[in-house]
DNA sequence: AAGTTTGTACAGTAAAAACTGTACAATCAA
DNA sequence: TTGATTGTACAGTTTTTACTGTACAAACTT
């Protein structure tokens, strides 16, 4: 077998990879195409520049351009310097524990803590409301919805410790990176 | 302020919760709609039929429908029997802890043993491959990509015993229910 | 300065997802 | 059995999202 049909088996490992990983990525809140853009750049071992992006996913550079903005928002990719070169170049974060815990960690902060509010904010304003009516049917009502928010309220306090776990580092205190 | 006048202001609390609370269910794998559903059913204080939904999201009985069923297989709403009533009656699990670590735990389960697998297979492909091959350059590359694939496989298995400690039920013991 | 090159905003198009209405099978009532 | 009611499959529609090409501003080269 000669090199250039060892290469495109390397290629084609690659790929399936990249697939697999991309189709699973949502559950970091980025999208497949995102997740094969990151996986294209994870293997490249090299800093690749939007237009090497480009032609090794046979998209657009804009879409590129785009998709790499998501990615570095999300710290998964950082822009990196070399000399002598015009063109932006962009390499992964290699440390698979700091790039995808901070994804992680950034989408279940701000989702709970909304959650949090709103379910804070309802109950009190269902409080308001008892005070003021009289109705005795919507009392009752207005108790039991008080009581699923106190239920989900809880619920969110003991999210937020768990999110502060990883937050702080604590959970390697428990599971230690390998 | 009458009744009826304070009646559409606990909707409009319940509304309020509801949109937020749909808005970050995406966290779960869940779609905006099916959360406000999902809201919908928790909040109202009886089983809900079909009909019952269709009226309160002024949607669809087919789109209900499907919605339930998503939601049924996620654990998160379960049909209930009544005598002497022929359609079908759905109640939310009101155990926030149950129903929502369940999903979560689902969801990660499935996609992190995926990506597991394809690491192990591309790693094992690429170490065959390393025994064919005599050219320098591509002998270097994929060392390069066993060192990531092995990088990743670390982080699968860490993330692996993180899952495991929701599912044995062990971070309870860590981080109490409030 | 003029001429290139590079990244991105924006408008338009293609693809995917969400949603609806109809049709029909299954269940129940008489 | 017939007639009515309920849930859902399926096809078609609308809405949303993803993607592209063009145009242009910013940065660099000469």
């Amino acid at each position: 077998m000669d090199v250039s049909n060892e290469r495109e088996k390397l290629q084609q490992i690659r790929h399936r990879f990249i697939s697999v990983l991309a189709q699973n990525i949502g559950l970091y809140g980025i999208s497949e195409t995102n997740g094969r853009l990151y996986g294209t750049i994870l293997f490249s071992n090299k800093p690749m520049t939007l237009d090497d992006m480009s032609k090794a996913l046979g998209m657009s550079k804009t879409s590129m351009s785009t998709g790499v903005r998501v990615l570095s928002e999300a710290d998964m990719v950082t822009r990196v310097w070399e000399k002598g070169n015009r063109k932006d170049l962009y390499e992964t974060e290699d440390d698979w524990y700091k790039s995808f815990i901070s994804v992680f960690i950034n989408r279940w902060r701000e989702g709970t803590d909304k959650n949090k509010h709103a379910a804070t904010r309802a109950k009190e304003a269902l409080e308001m409301l008892l005070d003021e009516t009289n109705d005795e049917d919507l009392i009752e009502e207005i108790k039991q919805d008080i009581d699923k928010l106190e239920g989900a309220l809880h619920y969110y306090e003991w999210l937020d410790e768990v999110i502060h776990l990883f937050e702080s580092g604590d959970i390697f205190k428990l599971i230690p990176k390998k």
